[in-house]
This record gives C-alpha cells, structure tokens and sequence, in this order.
RNA sequence: GCCCCCGUCGUCUAGAGGCCAAGGACGCCACCCUUUCAAGGUGGAGAUCACGGGUUCGAAUCCCGUCGGGGGCGCCA
C-alpha cells in the first residue's frame, strides 16, 4: 500500500442532529484536505435517515460551521451536482434505495424480518438473563423462501430487511491509517443488522453505501468507531459485486481528561461557539488539522495551501488526540498577532457593537478612533472576544468600586491623591498631546515627586483605566485625550479621599 | 462479558534497528526586557519510550504476553 493514485473522491457525510462540534470539522477537514491535496472532489451529504433525531435547522447549522472554516465542497445539498439530490431523505423520496434493497432480496444476501422491537427487546434481556455474553441476533426467517417471506409481509405484518450475515469464515479490510494493514472479524461473531427499518426507510449501512456507490467515492475517511460496522459494509460490496472503497479511520479526539470522546455534553465544543468567542477560522484550522496528523516534528503554523498541499495519510495518527484548549488558544493568539491593524479593528469591531461600546457597523469616526485603539491591545488578544473588556474604559465612565487600588507600593493616600494633583498640574498645559509629550513630562515628574516610574504610573494607570492591568500608559492617555484623562485625574483622586476622608486640598 | 483499535514528557507530537544518554510545541517555573499585563528573548524542570519477555552485535522502533485507555456490541449515525 502506499501512493494514491487515480481520481479521488471523498465526502463528509453527516447527520443533522444538532450542532457540528470540532470532532465533526476535523473529519470533514481531513477528508477536504485529502480531496484536494490529490486534485479530487470532496462532497457534503446529509444523512438524515433517522427520523427521531433529526434537528431542524441543524443541516444549515452544520454547513455554516464548515464554510467558517474555509472548508468548501465540490458537490452538496445547497450547490447540487451530478449526483443530486445530497440530502438522504430526499433520495428516499426519490425510490433510489428501492431497486437495491430489491436486489439484495432477491439474491438472498438479505431477509424480511417479523420479528418487532418488543420482541427484540424480551430476547435480548432474556439473552442477558441467562448469562449469554454476547446478543447476535439472527431471524429465523433468513432460512424461509423469498416467496414465503413475501406471503408474510402480504398480510400486513409489519417487518424489517435484515442482512443475512454469514456465520463463519471472516470478514477483513485494510486501513490506509494504520498503513494498510488487515483488520479481521470473525463471522460467527457478526448478527444481522437491519438495513431497512419497519417504516421502510434504509438505515445508515445501507443508505450510506449505496450512495457512495452511486457517487464514486474512492475513499471512505471516518472517525474510529466506525471500524466496528466495516464488516457489515463489506459484505455489504461483496452482496453487490461492487468493489469496496479504500477506508481509513481517522483516531478519535478525546475529552480534556481522556476519560471518553469528547461531547457537546461535557464539553463546550460547538463549532459555533468558537466564533462567538473569537476565535480565527485559520487558527481553527491549523489546530484541528494538528490533531492526528502531524507533517514533521516541528512545524505546527501552516496556511490553507500549505497544510493542502502536505497533507498525506500516512501521517495520520492511528493513536487517539486529546482536545486541548489551551493549544487552540495559544495558536488563535499568533494568528490574531499575524493580522494588520486594520483586519484586528474590523475584526473586533462586530464584538464592541454587541457590548454595546460602539454602533453596528461603526461609524467613520468610531472605525477610526478603533483604529488607534487596536495597536494597544494587538499582542494582548488571545480570544477577539476579550476586545470589549480591554477597552472599555476609552468608551465608557470609569468607576472605583476599590479606590484603594490607587495606592501603589510604598505609598498611602495621602501621597497618592497629592501625585495624581501634581499629574494633573503638570499635563493641564500639555501642548500638543502626544505619546513622546506624555512620556517626558510624566518621568520629569517621577524625579521631582521622588517616585519610583512604577509608582506614579501605577497610580495614573488606575485613576484612567480604572484597573491595575491595562495598555502601555501613555497610549492609553494619548488615545483617551486631554479632557478625559484631566477629568480622570481628579475623580480619581476625590474618589480616594472620600473613601479615605483625607482632606483635599484645594 | 465479547470483539476491535490504541499505548513516547501533564497534553499534542518527531522518531520507520545504530545519527536518541529521545527532538519540537502547548502548559509550568526562573531570568532578561519593562510603567502594569501581554508579546518577545534566554534558560530550566518534565519521558527508565506502559510493563515483562524474546529476536538482534545493537530496539522507542520487529515478535509474543500482560496491563492500561478508547471504541463497538440499536428498527442511532
């Protein structure tokens, strides 16, 4: 095994039932990776076939999360294509399965069952009951005739299509993951699975094979608990005469503790939710692309061409990842640092509307007073959902709820309040308001004072920002103006004596 | 329970018999830079390559067993 060759065709293919998390995205990334790597088709399918679970609206969720991504497909439900309709129910509607299912009648490879769910049900706790390891069930009927079979569902009695499972000899496949290797069942332990339910729609197996099939997929890329059921689907190509597609199963990303897959239960991993929370599509990407393959033992930043354009089986992993936030975060931050001012303002913009700090889209004065913000906090941002609460203070009153955050080190009330009054008498006459301005007659201040550069900017820090971490101080004072910075000043330091009940002087 | 898959620093990984007294990244710690926080720079702790047997002159790499983890055992996908 080794080199692909010929077209390749692949697909994502799946089912609308709530929210796409990242696990989903990774196997649709690296199906869309392989598909273009090699120069083929990458193709989106639906597969609602189960009736009960579907969502609705979870379809267009789903593609959204894809296109956020940058992930595009060849051939789907919304842009059609040779293969129409790419929605399984619709090919349901359409009698596509039919002939099949008819086909495999026919030829004895699959059976009606009447046995119904109660049933199933009774035998499989009594199975369990008396200690039987193992439930593999098999109905009796796949030794009756067709005609028999047909005379039966004749009456009205309702009845599945089950696969008549061979009982011995083995089944086997190779995977591209693990290099091609042999993964072996032994028959005796298969049963036979349903393909198409009492409400006569085909299940998973059946409707999913067929379609790939009908669609010339080359390559079957799929998360890891899906070896389990390869032998059905093999069987299921041997029942046909067709020839089976090359699988790979792709390792599966665990939760933060290892302790199971990961789930939109237990884990906050809608894709949805990462673009709420800012995070970049290409940081997305480049994480995702990271998890279970990997081109080399050091480089980890590539783009969409170049991940594209390494990208080979043979480097995935066939060990599990585990999902690591803490990575995706340190990642999103060096893409964000990679982007211009003017992509990081517009990017920020939207998240500053929705905290209400400015309108929706910016004005021309807002986008441009952003523009001169987004500087200080570029190599700050980590998540661009973090804008709105780094900036505030340029947008909004501040507030001392502790006053006595003021106070820096080796310093008291007293001396505070007299060091913001100095401040303010030495920057009232300031002209012109400028960073190199600031900077200078804030350290002649610092000599004059006697006051360590972090004492006194300490205190101005707080008395303008309203908080002990904020942007590079003069910055800050020269994006917030004269006017308010003045005003700040002062409030700040009445602030304090009110809360200290030192008197000011005046 | 049965079957299948997997097993290198806490995490993601490099490693295809000698170049490995195991390399990179995240996280962690320290120092430098510095007005705070970041970013950046430098350094550090952290893996007897799950364990036990083989094969071989030589094994993280090959084989077997054990253990551990994950997945599957549906008229879900």
């Amino acid at each position: 095994m080794g080199e692909i060759q010929g077209p390749v065709r692949v697909r994502f293919a799946p089912s609308p039932t709530g929210y796409l998390h990242i696990g989903g995205v990774r196997t649709a990334l690296f199906n869309w990776l392989f598909a273009r790597h090699y120069g083929g088709q990458f193709i989106l399918r639906i597969e609602d076939t189960d009736e009960k679970r579907y969502v609705p609206g979870s379809a267009d969720d789903l593609m959204a999360s894809l296109r956020w991504v940058g992930i595009d497909w060849d051939e789907g439900p919304d842009i059609g294509g040779p293969y129409a309709p790419y929605v399984q129910s619709l090919r349901h509607e359409a009698g596509i399965y039919r002939p099949f299912i008819e086909q495999l009648l026919e030829s004895g490879h699959a059976y009606m069952s009447f046995t119904t769910e109660e049933e199933l049900e009774r035998m499989r706790a009594e199975a369990l009951a008396r200690g039987v390891k193992a439930f593999r069930f098999r109905g009796p009927e796949r030794d009756w005739s067709l005609d028999r079979q047909r005379e039966m569902a004749a009456t009205g009695r309702p009845y599945t299509v089950r696969l008549k499972t061979p009982t011995e000899g083995v089944t086997a496949f190779r995977d591209l993951v693990r290099g091609g290797e042999r993964i072996e069942f032994k028959n005796e332990e298969l049963y036979d699975i349903v393909l198409v339910k009492s409400s006569g729609m085909p299940v998973y197996h059946l409707a999913h094979l067929v379609d790939d099939h009908l669609m010339r997929i080359t390559h079957v890329l799929r998360s890891d608990e899906w070896v389990a059921s390869t032998p059905y689907h093999v069987l299921l190509y041997q029942a046909f005469g067709w020839e089976p597609p090359a699988f790979a199963h792709l390792p599966p990303i665990l939760r933060q503790d290892g302790r199971g897959k990961l789930s939109k239960r237990h884990d906050d991993v809608a894709t949805n939710r990462f673009w709420e929370r800012g995070y970049l599509p290409e940081a997305m990407l480049n994480y995702l692309a990271l998890q279970g393959w990997s081109y080399d033992g050091y480089t980890e930043i590539m783009s969409r061409e170049e991940l594209i354009e390494r990208f080979t089986l043979d480097r995935v992993q066939p060990s599990p990842a585990r999902w690591n936030p803490e990575k995706l975060l340190d990642m999103n931050g060096i893409y964000i640092r990679r982007l211009t001012t003017e992509q990081l303002a517009d990017a920020i913009a939207p998240f500053l509307a929705r905290a209400g700090l400015i309108s929706n889209p910016p004005t021309a004065e807002e986008r441009a007073y952003l523009l001169q913000l987004t500087p200080l906090i570029h190599d700050r941002l980590k998540e661009l959902g973090e804008a709105p609460e780094l900036l505030e203070f340029f947008f909004r009153e501040v507030t001392y709820s502790d006053p006595l955050l003021l106070v820096q080190k080796k310093m008291d009330a007293a001396t505070t309040i007299a060091a913001l009054q100095a401040a303010y008498a030495r920057l009232a006459p300031l002209e012109p308001w400028t960073h190199d301005r600031l900077e200078a007659e804030l350290r002649a201040l610092c000599e004059e004072l006697g006051l360590k550069s972090g004492q006194l900017f300490g205190a101005i820090r707080v008395a303008v920002t309203g908080r002990t971490v904020a942007p590079p101080l003069f910055d800050t004072l020269a994006a917030l103006g004269k006017a308010r910075t003045l005003q700040r000043l002062q409030a700040a330091a009445s602030a304090l004596a009110a809360h200290t009940e030192v008197k000011v002087q005046s």
